[in-house]
DNA sequence: CACTGCGGTCGACAATGTCGACCGCCTGTC
DNA sequence: GACAGGCGGTCGACATTGTCGACCGCAGTG
């Protein structure tokens, strides 16, 4: 493969550093940051601005990111095949199980949020669709570990990130976990990642069984949960909705 | 200014071709459509492959918008000064109106909603966070339109479009419109982007009284409006969300 | 009032992206 | 089943294009 277009990369870059960042960046900062020289940074940065991608703050003269990103990534959305096959299973499944329901995708090191279903009449929620989950400590990211092996190989080296005092950090344990998962169809997380927080999830696979992403349902574990362990009932819902989706997809017909 | 990245501003035209088709594109469509080399067209789409702005289908080989875009949208949300201030008033106001709430910006030749409040317990909504509104048939549009000058500018030359049998398309009428806006604070749009709809909106500005973006309250006519008129009361309700959030963001301190 | 930092510009240079011919593959067709 | 036509993808020569670092004007600061 020959190479990428180098001020292609260095423009991802710069957008990936000003999402990263929670503040606004300066030229400098950015320059700095990624080892450009400021001339070349700041040529970068015009022509984003001129295509919407980034937005500079008048006053301050310092940049970030810009609203033709959101028109973008709505109309990721859109056309996402897998999202909108599940919209209607997903509902039924917060109805069902009465706990907020997650669809995810593996994206890098993470799992992507591509749709959220707000737990049914409750208190105000914040919508986490285009956020992170990390990948060992949530029943979505377990289920793609368990089953994508882009997944497992996304994991690579460094140690685990530890959230609360029940995350696995080991990568042996999660392998461990990932084998378990597979062996009984689906995935839990008991507070691993947040503190009274349990979640329940399932593989979906599309036409030709490859693992395109998941669904789990994900409430607090005294609801969730029953005599430590999370409620059979729950797990049965899950697995169902991800099959529906998954024969929504095409999985079933050959 | 120098000139624009040649590259970078290719590659911001493929990925809004990729956001405008409904389908999935190939690269020869790209190619052709973009007037560019295949050649050309193929490396611009590589890079963005690999930065995960674009995902290509290993079956069909053919290309649509990446998970990447999605993210970064979220993360420009996640710093809009604006939307987050405005978080608690528009879930006041939508309680208080009965009524969907929109929060929306100016963004090239229309209104981007940057934030939407559902109806307060009703029927499944979708989302419309990240989608485009017309500027001279929306409450929205309208408000910026009257204090925007770049807005006015963006309408530009071409004939404006029609939705429905009420839509203003005269460029005269939609600055009579704008000029009523103004004076009297706030703006209505009964049945002209879509049948049966109604919307109420007023401006939001930042400390140095710069127009930053609008409120709008979105429902029934029937219930919207009283004897062929907007109801008084929703839209005092509107204009008292507007100062607040106005005054939030600074307006109010000198 | 120098000084230091900022965002932004400029022009020379060569690294870099571009182009169009070419390749192998698949699909549909006669 | 051979052929044609389309596809996505590659390659290497060329010069366009992006890059670099010195420079500019301005604001804030001691």
């Amino acid at each position: 493969m020959p190479g990428p277009i180098q001020s292609l990369s260095r423009a991802a870059a710069i957008m990936r550093l000003l999402a990263g960042g929670e503040r606004r960046l300066g030229l400098s900062e950015v320059a700095t940051a990624l080892d450009l020289a400021k001339g070349t940074a700041h040529g970068i940065l015009r022509t984003l601005q001129q295509e919407g991608f980034v937005e500079q703050d008048p006053e301050s003269g310092k940049y970030q990111l810009g609203a033709e990103l959101l028109r973008l990534g709505q109309s990721y959305l859109d056309v996402h095949e897998l999202r909108a096959r599940a919209l209607v299973w997903a509902d039924d499944l917060a109805r069902a199980a009465g706990e907020t329901v997650y669809l995810g995708v593996l994206h890098q090191r993470g799992v992507l949020i591509v749709h959220h279903v707000f737990r049914p009449d409750d208190t105000r929620q914040v919508l986490e669709v285009g956020s992170m989950q990390p990948l060992h400590s949530t029943a979505l990211g377990k289920v793609l570990l368990a089953y994508d092996p882009v997944a497992r190989g996304e994991l690579g080296e460094e140690p685990l990130e530890s959230y609360t005092s029940r995350t696995l950090t080991g990568l042996a344990d999660v392998d461990t976990e990932a084998a378990l998962t597979r062996e009984r169809g689906w995935a839990d997380a008991v507070e691993e990642t947040w503190e009274g927080v349990a979640s329940i999830g399932a593989l979906i696979q599309d036409r030709r069984r490859n693992p395109v992403g998941a669904v789990c349902i994900s409430g607090p574990v005294e609801r969730v949960c029953e005599d430590g362990f999370v409620r059979p009932s729950l797990v049965a819902s899950v697995r169902s909705a991800a099959r529906a989706i998954s024969r929504d997809l095409g999985a079933g017909r050959f």
